[in-house]
DNA sequence: AACTTAGTACTACAGACGGAGTGGTGTCAA
DNA sequence: TTGACACCACTCCGTCTGTAGTACTAAGTT
């Protein structure tokens, strides 16, 4: 089992790269080490399994999705109404947007989890810790709206991006500007 | 080319479950084959490729989604107010929570979608063609809200039960119930 | 400076698996 | 008798895993 920790990293990402484009089941050593540029069998020797590989996966993903300190800061800038929130709310969709591998190799994640019971309580902890992130950055933001608007908040958006992401003809530019400042003007 | 219609209805549903249980990339004839508990060999000699049996998997789970008559005649029973709205909400959560393996094998098409435009194409169009069905439905039963009630309540509620079938620890059976409620004041 | 050694990068190969496709045989009904 | 289909068996092919073995590099030792 090798270590080098630069290059472990850099297997992990290509395995996100691999299961959005090929799914969890092309997920496989050989297309991890082909999409890191690294020779055959490296990914074999760092990852003592697919499972292995595959949790690794899920842990990773949530991180690069987790805004910067400059996003997080930014959101304490500003007034406290409901237009501030809608600006907030668009900068989530489109950055969750613009790392569309992730947001696709998390679904492929889920839908692997439904087989796969130590992934999933890897995902579902990670979730549960995602919500209650955002539902306590949001409460001491000041921001309008309880709990339970977060929370629709993001299950309408994820949804939306998940549409945005698989079939982009579905909802034009627009139609998408639209649904978010409509959805936070009814949920708060 | 076989012909025999009821047997290659039986593989396409057969070719259902295959996508849910194993994933797109695990759709492959012979796993047909067995799911259908037929010879080896047939879904060959009734689909030219796999491109075919998934773009007619794909017509045919709408088909298995789409409320019967019975449920779509009650939508107009009832008072026409939001308690009402509510129940048919939660029915409609229920019900498709109910055919998981229909919900999760479009799940793993949007996903296959990505890579095959023909298969996008036909997704756009059949989901499409839904949303609007729903906004029209919803328009003449006389129920409050408008259309953009019904396309934020559809958004939230596919994520809810992508959430529930693919992570069922994470929300439990009355935060559910609590979240359609929720969900409904608020967007009407 | 030469030598040793540990850790890692890289290569190559063996074994196994599973899928596609197809040809052939059996069966039944028109 | 003939045609359509069900069923079965067999071969070819691609790809995956696991690992043994070699080459490299850098740090420590004398």
């Amino acid at each position: 089992m090798r270590t080098n920790p630069e290059r472990r990293q850099a297997l992990i990402d290509a395995a996100i790269e691999v299961l959005a484009r090929e799914g969890a089941r092309g997920l496989t050593f050989r297309a991890v080490d082909t999409q890191a540029k690294v020779p055959t069998g490296t990914a074999s020797n760092y990852f003592s399994s697919r499972d292995d590989l595959l949790t690794q996966a899920g842990g990773r993903i949530y991180e690069r999705l987790t805004p910067s300190d400059g996003t997080l800061a930014s959101v304490h800038e500003g007034a406290r109404d409901a237009a501030r929130l809608k600006e907030l709310m668009h900068e989530v969709v489109g950055r969750v947007s613009a790392f569309p591998t992730g947001f696709l190799a998390l679904l492929e994640l889920r839908l692997e989890a439904t087989r796969r019971p130590e992934l999933r309580a890897v995902l579902t902890q990670r979730i549960k810790a995602d919500v209650d992130f955002n539902v306590s950055n949001h409460r001491e933001s000041g921001l309008p709206g309880d709990d339970t608007s977060v929370k629709l908040l993001m299950l309408a958006f994820n949804w939306l991006i998940l549409e945005r992401l698989t079939l982009p003809d579905l909802y034009d530019e627009e139609e998408v500007h639209r649904i978010v400042e409509e959805a936070v003007d009814r949920v708060i």
